[in-house]
DNA sequence: TAGATTGTTAATCGATTAACAATC
DNA sequence: TAGATTGTTAATCGATTAACAATC
């Protein structure tokens, strides 16, 4: 039973609020980073002023999952991001696939980020003739025909929708028939999904519409 | 004074939470989904079963900022759509400069979604010394040496950040320094900036985190 | 030991939902 | 009028914060 919109289980089986998942990905980044420049440990003051949250959360976020610090010492970084990976699922292998090459489809799959956290993207799909059969970077450019075949074939779970808005949810709905489990959606549409289909959805306008409502209300009361 | 980080003010001086404002984003959305299907009015309770949110939500994030709405009739699309634009800004015009012209910057220079919503991309930048003076989609690239000069002679307001990780904080300075007041960020990476400057971070690889965890989280538990 | 820091509890704060009078 | 739907209030629900005993 995990329907709720937005929480998950907790290994305790206390619920997880959705916006802690959000915030176990940034711990993570900064982590990473910690790492890359030499740090062993860190704490939860730490961690909190880098991303501008209370040492307080960052403690009960990960309380959420488990004890992975150390009372008087902090969190050991190595420990705490194979923790992390371990709980979003990032610490395994995640073939991806890609409908749309165009402009954001071929910025993604020259994308370097994503190898670090798991995902690898296999295969990607198309409409345009004059596409199919080629490459980009390496990857095999099919026609969104052969969705079904590949998907089973490479095992892929997860697909990013990077097609106009109109063809998204015909694109949608075949990544779902070929039982994919987890959709990210670019085109900026609300996708119609069953519920045992996970999605995200990034819309770039949108984005940019938050930014300037946070620089309008400054400006107009700040 | 609006120095809180997750609320700004309503008309009426009320706190105004920052996921009402994020939800503002799809009502638009959708209601101008609506408007091209040709239908002319709408009330809370489709807007919200288009959303996955409830009749209640929806009335309540609405008056928030005024009453748009009609007892016994509902919304009239294009009335609502106004005052939602009204509210988020973009009723206005935003030049806005990107800064990064690889993979990611092209996409986004080549986006139409922007367009709709009053963005207007004015000028890109790149230290790319081969990239600089040629254009894309008609945008000129500049040497991001010039980016001061060209800030101040387009009133740009706000910039996009589509450079490597490495790079984003030094572009970051460089926006704020010009006068930038809000910053959409694709690096992987935490900005530091004074609390006079917005921020929205996206982080394509978080993204899949994201739908990594609830995939792996129904398939343990529903 | 003294200092630092965790994990957890209880208190506070904030957001969502349900209900309904007012309105068209 | 009867039916539909809003805006708003009060009640519920959920998330964050503060405080502190336990631990290293």
């Amino acid at each position: 039973m995990n329907d709720d919109k937005n929480k998950s289980m907790a290994p305790s089986g206390e619920a997880v609020p959705k916006a802690v998942v959000s915030r176990l990905s940034l711990y993570l980044r900064e982590l990473q980073r910690l790492i890359r420049d030499g740090q062993e440990t860190t704490s939860s003051s730490q961690l909190g002023q880098m991303l501008g949250f209370s040492d307080a959360q960052v403690r009960k976020d990960l309380a959420y999952f488990g004890h992975f610090g150390h009372p008087g010492i902090g969190y050991r970084c190595d420990e705490l991001v194979q923790a992390v990976r371990r709980i979003l699922g990032t610490d395994r292998d995640w073939p991806v696939a890609i409908v749309g090459t165009g402009n954001l489809g071929t910025a993604l799959l020259g994308y370097k980020g994503f190898g670090h956290q798991g995902f690898r993207i296999v295969a990607a799909f198309d409409v345009d003739a004059g596409k199919v059969g080629g490459s980009i970077v390496g990857v095999p450019i099919y026609d969104i025909e052969r969705l079904p075949e590949v998907v089973d074939q490479q095992r892929i779970k997860l697909g990013i929708i990077a097609v106009p808005g109109p063809a998204a949810q015909g694109v949608a709905d075949k990544l779902v028939a070929a039982g994919v489990e987890g959709i990210v959606n670019f085109a900026p549409v609300t996708l119609v999904l069953p519920t045992s289909v996970s999605q995200i959805g990034v819309d770039l306008a949108i984005e940019l519409e938050q930014l300037s409502f946070a620089v309008v209300s400054r400006g107009e009361s700040g």
